[in-house]
DNA sequence: CGCCGAGTTGAACTGAATCAAGAAACGTGG
DNA sequence: CCACGTTTCTTGATTCAGTTCAACTCGGCG
């Protein structure tokens, strides 16, 4: 588990991607950042704990999943560039419905709520980046209701394809259904060869 | 529409329900609000317009719509105390894709994205306000999507009901079936008496 | 009075779920 | 490197919630 990441370049990397931080805000954000490298699929959060991190992924993917009647039910999937965390627990500090896993050899970028609390007081900068990324993913979420409300199994599962290409050579297929809110088996059918026009 | 009420008020009224603001900040964000008021249902944001204003609902209810393929379906319902926006408009600067139509007798606060970005600026407190509204509705939308990939037509509109008893007198009942993902026909169903056990 | 929009009811259809078996891939220890 | 057990994925048959299409009811209003 030895790191080679270096805290500074991700964090500067992420102001690229969002939105740009000073440089004293970056220090300061590195001081308090932690980088996490997974060699083998890991839960790093369990459903009932106080999920006060966020993290920021430099390489891998994660997911975040329930447990609904005992079934495994993914409600995100994050891949390198995409922050992931268990919303619940995190925004309003009660233990946390989901779990985390990260699904490959990954590398995160860790901080906790508190000290994104600290910052966002200390520095505009980083609270316009916060809001940025929350304002994206409302915006994605946004859009998945749509998609689950009037899209088809297959389009669902095309688009998703579009977006990411790779996934199913890294996330396996009973995640990718239920991320999808489809069964395990309407995927395998939708894939299945005869499907194919 | 001559117009009664406290802008100074409504805005100490926000600040109770979401987060405080300062004296300074309630009358920096007065001088830049607007109450509309409207006596019966009126479209106050059509599709294609750079829709950067949000709204708050001060009295009355609003919804969010789009049109697919010509069909009417409502995105988002919007009662006393919630705010409402064309999202896509409103932070990514693009032209709607949403139209927003008031339903009842309503009085709205009005503001912009310009002037909310401003008074972010100059008000650490109001930052913090604005980015609590949109967790809460990140929240719900997240929400939203368990719902309706895992309750049925009946338990969402159940669900509905419990939250807002007084909906179907409010909102015509093709506007509830869309927001809850069914159709009119489905709705009429669940609600019909020979359904009741 | 007759029309019109909103809601209801009925019958047929369908996309996806469920249940049940089996095949393939995968990893671990002998 | 192979035999095994486990997990992951596929395939088939059946069922079901909700859609679609079509006809009908009801209440308001010009």
């Amino acid at each position: 588990m030895v790191n080679h990441t270096d805290i500074k370049e991700t964090i500067k990397h992420i102001s690229g991607l969002y939105s740009p931080l000073s440089e004293a805000c970056i220090l300061d954000l590195a001081s308090v950042s932690k980088v996490l490298s997974f060699d083998k699929p890991t839960i790093i959060v369990r459903e009932g704990q106080f999920a006060n991190k966020t993290y920021f992924i430099i390489k891998g993917c994660a997911r975040a999943f329930y447990l609904k009647d005992g079934k495994d039910i993914t409600d995100w999937l994050a891949f390198e560039n995409d922050f992931i965390s268990a919303i619940n627990s995190f925004f309003l500090d009660i233990p946390s419905p989901h779990y985390i896993e990260v699904l490959e050899a990954s590398e995160l970028l860790e901080f906790s709520r508190e000290d994104s609390l600290i910052l966002s007081d200390k520095y505009h900068d980083f609270e316009r980046l916060a809001s940025k990324v929350i304002t994206r993913t409302l915006l994605q979420l946004q859009q998945r209701v749509v998609s689950i409300q009037f899209e088809t199994a297959q389009q669902r599962y095309e688009n998703l394809l579009n977006i990411r290409p790779d996934i199913t050579q890294r996330v396996p297929l009973t995640h990718i259904a239920s991320f999808l809110g489809i069964t395990l088996e309407t995927l395998s059918r939708i894939r299945s060869p005869k499907n194919r026009i």
